[in-house]
DNA sequence: ATGAAAGCGCTAACAA
DNA sequence: TTGTTAGCGCTTTCAT
C-alpha cells in the first residue's frame, strides 16, 4: 500500500512491518510516472543556461546542484548553445559572434506558439516541478517563455517586475564601485578604461554604468575610449590590449574588464609586449573563477557568488514550488573587490 | 488524438489539421507523466559524475550536453560531490583528502538494498531512460548499481566486462607514450618523473603504467621516486615540487603529470623557485583543459577529447536504449601530445 | 485502521 | 480511416 509509504503514522505497526517486508522482497520501486500524473510533481528542476562550458557556468551549476541535493530534487540541465539562430552572448568562453540571440532555450506557455525547434527544455517542460532560467541579455522569446509560463519560474541575471517570478541577481554596484576606487588609487581618472563583455549582456551594461559614475564622481569627463565592449573572450581582451598597447597608451593605466577572461587576455597582451603588471599597467578583472588566482601575476578581480547565485536560484524555486500563493522574491547578491597581484602588491 | 501526434502518416489530412488546430487554440500539451507511464520512455538521460565543477567535468557535460540535445534528449545531473561519506578522487580541483569514497551517486537496482540516502540518482532512476555513469576509480557500491541496474547504463573510464554494459574510454597509453619520449629526447631517463593523482584512480594508474613501461623500454631502472601520486590539485603539485626543488634535484629534469592542474602547481614552484621552464625544467601536462593554453608559459599537454567522450557515452546510451537487444560497445578515444611552450620552445 | 474503487491523461488494441 | 475502450501504477476518497 501507498500509505505505508506516504502517511505512516496513519498504519498500524505491524501492518507497516509486513508491507515493508513485502516491499523489499518484491525489490519493489514506486513508478515515478504514474506517481507524477497524480501529484504533478516529479522533484525535478529544470535549469536553463546560456551555455554550459567555462568556469562561471560550472561554478553556477554546481552551487545550484548542491543546492538541490540539499532539498532533495534533481537537476535537469538545458543550455541553450548552438539552440536557435545566434547562440546569446552570456558569458561564452568561445567568443562566437555577439549576435543578439534569439535562440530559444524555453518553450512557449500553454496558449503560446510553440513550433517543433522550439528549443531545449521545452520537452521537458512537462517534467520538472520548476524552471531556473538565466536571461544574461535581451531575449524576448525567452522572456515571454518564462514568464508566461505556467510553472513556477525563476529568472537569473536579468531585471524582472512580475508578479509571479522569482529573481536572483548579482549587486555589480559596490564591486565595481569598489573595484574602480581602488584603481583610482593610484591612476588617474584619465587613464581608466573599462574592456566590457557584449553591449547587451546586462551585467556588462551594469557595470559600464557603475565605471563611469564612479568616474564621472571623480569630476572627470569620460572619453569614449575609456568605456568599450566586446566579447566575453581571453582573445577579445587580447586584442583590445595589443591594439591599445602600442605607442604606450597604456602605460599607467588601469583597467576594469567585464570578466576575468578578458582581464587575462590583456595581461598576456601585456606580457607578450614586455609592459610590466602591475607596474605599468593595473589590471583588474570581474568573476573570480580560479583562472584569477592561477595565473600569474595573479588577477585581481571582483568575486561574483557564482555558487551561491545558483544555489539561492534553486532555493527560491523550490519554495515557490512548494508554496506557490507566497509572494515573489528579489534576491541581490553582493560582490566584492579581490585586491591580488595584477593591480597592486609590487611581485 | 494522439494518433495525430505520433503517427500522422495514418491519419486523413482535413482530420489532421482539425486535431491540430484544436491543439493550438487550447494551448494543449501532452502529459509526460501519462505518456511516460504508457510507454516507460521519458527522453532524459541520468548522467551521474564524481564532481560537477571545473574543466575537466564542465567540458564532459558540455559535449554529452551537446550530444543529448542533436539526439533530442535530455539530461539529468548528479554529481557524486559530498554525496556519501568522504567524496571520491575524480579529477575534482578542490583536492580534499583521497579518501577511498564509497560515495554513493546511483541507486541499487531493484531488487539490491535501498537506504533512504541512497544517492544522487536513486530516486530519479525511475525517470530516466538510461544512465551515464563514471567511474574514476574502484567503487564497489557504484559499480553493482551500475551492472545490475534493470536501466541500459554506459560506463565511463572504469574497465567494463559486462554484457549488457557499454563503456567510454580514453585510450591513455598512446598519448603517455608520445609525452614520455617527447620528454627523452632531451631529459634523460633517470631524470623524468611522473606527478599522478590519486594512486587508486584508474586513469593515473594507467598513466602511470605506461610512463614506466616507456622508461623501462630505454633500459632504465626506475626509482621509486619518480613516480609519485597524491591528488588532482594545483597544491599537489605545488607542494611536491616546492619538496623536490630544494637542491637542484629537479634540475634538468623532465616532469609529466596526472592532470594540467597539477602541472600548473609544478610550474608555479618553479617560477617562484626562479627555475626556468622549459629551461631548467620541462613540465608536460594531461587533459588539455582551457588551463593548459592559457598559462603563460603555456603548458605542453596530452589532449583528452572530453567533450567527445561525453558525446560518445551519450551515443552508446541513446542506441541501446533505442535498441536494447544490441551488443555492448566498448568505445576508446584516442589521446595525442600537444606540445607547447612548457616542454619544448624556448621563449 | 484497512479494503475497495475511481480516475489522473495517455497509448494501444480492438471495433466499426 | 476513425471512434471506443482497457489499462499503465499510482493517490485519494469513500466504505467498511
Amino acid at each position: 500500500m501507498s500509505r505505508v509509504l506516504n502517511s505512516p503514522q496513519i498504519v498500524s505497526p505491524e501492518t507497516a512491518e509486513r508491507v515493508r517486508k513485502a516491499i523489499e522482497q518484491l525489490g519493489y520501486r514506486p513508478n515515478l510516472f504514474a506517481q507524477g500524473l497524480m501529484t504533478r510533481k516529479s522533484r525535478v528542476l529544470g535549469i536553463a543556461l546560456p551555455d554550459i562550458h567555462g568556469e562561471f557556468y560550472s561554478e553556477l551549476l554546481r552551487g545550484a546542484d548542491a543546492e538541490a541535493r540539499k532539498l532533495r530534487y534533481h537537476l535537469l540541465v538545458g543550455s541553450e548553445a548552438r539552440a536557435g539562430a545566434g547562440g546569446g552572448g552570456g558569458q561564452s568562453e568561445t567568443g562566437n559572434g555577439g549576435g543578439h540571440g534569439t535562440g530559444g532555450g524555453v518553450g512557449a506557455g500553454p496558449g503560446g506558439p510553440s513550433t517543433a525547434e522550439e528549443g531545449s527544455l521545452a520537452h521537458a517542460f512537462g517534467l520538472v516541478d520548476g524552471l531556473a532560467v538565466m536571461i544574461t541579455e535581451p531575449n524576448e522569446r525567452l522572456w515571454r517563455a518564462a514568464v508566461s509560463s505556467s510553472l513556477p519560474v525563476v529568472v537569473l541575471d536579468a531585471e524582472v517586475d512580475h508578479p509571479s517570478v522569482d529573481s536572483v541577481m548579482v549587486d555589480n554596484a559596490v564591486g565595481t564601485r569598489e573595484a574602480v576606487e581602488h584603481l583610482l588609487s593610484s591612476v588617474p581618472p584619465g587613464q581608466l578604461y573599462f574592456v566590457g563583455g557584449p553591449a547587451e549582456n546586462y551585467d556588462t551594461k551594469r557595470r559600464a554604468e557603475t565605471f563611469a559614475e564612479v568616474l564621472r564622481g571623480t569630476g572627470a569627463v569620460i572619453r569614449p575610449d575609456q568605456i568599450v565592449y566586446g566579447q566575453y573572450s581571453v582573445e577579445w581582451g587580447y586584442a583590445w590590449a595589443a591594439e591599445n598597447l602600442r605607442g604606450g597608451k597604456l602605460n599607467g593605466a588601469g583597467i576594469l574588464t567585464g570578466n576575468d577572461e578578458i582581464a587575462l587576455g590583456i595581461l598576456q597582451a601585456a606580457q607578450d609586449a614586455d609592459v610590466e603588471v602591475p607596474g605599468q599597467l593595473k589590471i583588474v578583472g570581474f568573476d573570480d573563477t580560479r583562472l584569477a588566482s592561477l595565473v600569474r601575476p595573479s588577477l585581481s578581480t571582483v568575486r561574483v557568488p557564482l555558487a551561491e547565485v545558483g544555489a539561492a536560484a534553486i532555493d527560491a524555486l523550490v519554495r515557490r514550488v512548494e508554496d506557490p500563493t507566497r509572494p515573489s522574491t528579489k534576491t541581490r547578491l553582493a560582490t566584492n573587490l579581490i585586491v591580488r597581484e595584477s593591480s597592486g602588491w609590487a611581485r
